[in-house]
DNA sequence: TCTTGAATTAACCGTATTGTTTAACTGGGT
DNA sequence: ACCCAGTTAAACAATACGGTTAATTCAAGA
């Protein structure tokens, strides 16, 4: 692994644990076991060195999020599925939901500068989906909602687990493992409660 | 209001608002307007002045919680109950979610020191609830699940809505208004949805 | 009036860290 | 011999940190 590889990995994990403005351009390279000018000579600045980092997280996302907005079908399933594809996801980076919610209060400009990608990805479907629903609701295959009601609900069913985990290791101290299945439990209870408010059954 | 007062009211703005480490001292006494020697003349050390200040909204919230913790009824319905009263308090304080889950990261033991209170106060009608749950799962008016499913759905349910605020605030970039519509449908939301994973609506 | 002691102030303590830059040096390729 | 990306140690200026000190204000009690 050649020398930037090796601070984009520390910095990445700097970054997950402890948010933007508490992870210093120092403890990068100390942890990358590098000189602290290396950090510069390759990144040029701190914020360059996030963005790039950010950057990979978000498209990542937005690439996973893309062919679920497309499905077609019932509504509620098809919620279901998101949430699984998204908890799936931040599992694979349990700290990406932290990160978001930091620079969200701290900078949120980072993430300003992604609403028009994130736009087109989205709101492009918004229509279907609405009209999906109305049809599904009509047709009696969907409980009645809104889309808003099934966005807000999956966002948060497939991200508040893991915005937990600092409590649930460091205060109740649950031990890696339990954690595990703590959140395995988590994400099948995730499927039951979206099918039991937004489907019929039918 | 006595300077006293004032400077508690600046800090648990400041704190509430960035955390306990990005808090300084310095800040709380320029908003609580006194000079920095004040803040240590009153409360001696930061730390002080911060448990002074966790304290009166922990045990606050224990106590709201009490009550509820030992109502006799149909399991899901006095989850659904539980998660309002946790929603409105913490919509009292809309950034306690977000303290809470700062210094579970920064400084679990900050939070240890509750941990006997807290048990006392829940886990001694943990086995209340239990019972409970196995009779009503058995008499059909309880949908089949775990506590554990009840508690960490009611939690996150009750509490994710604040934490997510920054991003709509900030990115999504919606008007006070739309903020408070948007909390009172997840108020609602979070209720149906209770009743719908668990009650059988007998 | 004098004394006491809490309230309050400005200034300063030493230490630490921040992100970034500079100038020198290395070693392999040309 | 030259070059240049890679790398280093050192220092940059700024600033912030939590906490302390000694002097001053001021009102109440003796």
């Amino acid at each position: 692994m050649t020398k930037e590889e090796e601070i984009l990995k520390a910095a990445e994990e700097e970054f997950f644990m402890n948010g933007y403005d508490a992870t210093s351009t120092a403890t990068i390279a100390k942890r990358a076991g590098v000189t602290h000018a290396m950090v510069n000579y390759y990144f040029r600045t701190k914020e360059k060195l996030f963005m790039q980092i950010l950057d990979n997280h978000v498209y990542d996302l937005l690439r996973a999020l893309k062919p679920i907005m497309q499905v077609d079908g019932n509504v509620a399933h098809v919620a279901a599925d998101a949430a699984v594809v998204i908890f799936d996801k931040m599992n694979e980076d349990r700290r990406f939901p932290y990160l978001l919610s930091d620079i969200s209060r701290t900078h949120p400009d980072f993430l300003l500068r992604y609403r028009e990608t994130f736009d087109t990805v989205c709101r492009s479907s918004l229509g279907m989906h609405v009209q999906r629903l109305e049809k599904g609701i009509a047709d009696g295959n969907v409980q009645p909602c809104t889309m808003h009601d099934i966005y807000s609900t999956v966002a948060t069913l497939a991200t508040a687990p893991f915005m937990n985990l600092p409590i649930l290791e460091n205060v109740a101290q649950l031990s890696p493992d339990m954690i595990d299945r703590h959140l395995q439990e988590r994400r099948e209870e995730m499927v039951r409660i979206i099918r039991a408010r937004y489907s019929t059954g039918k």
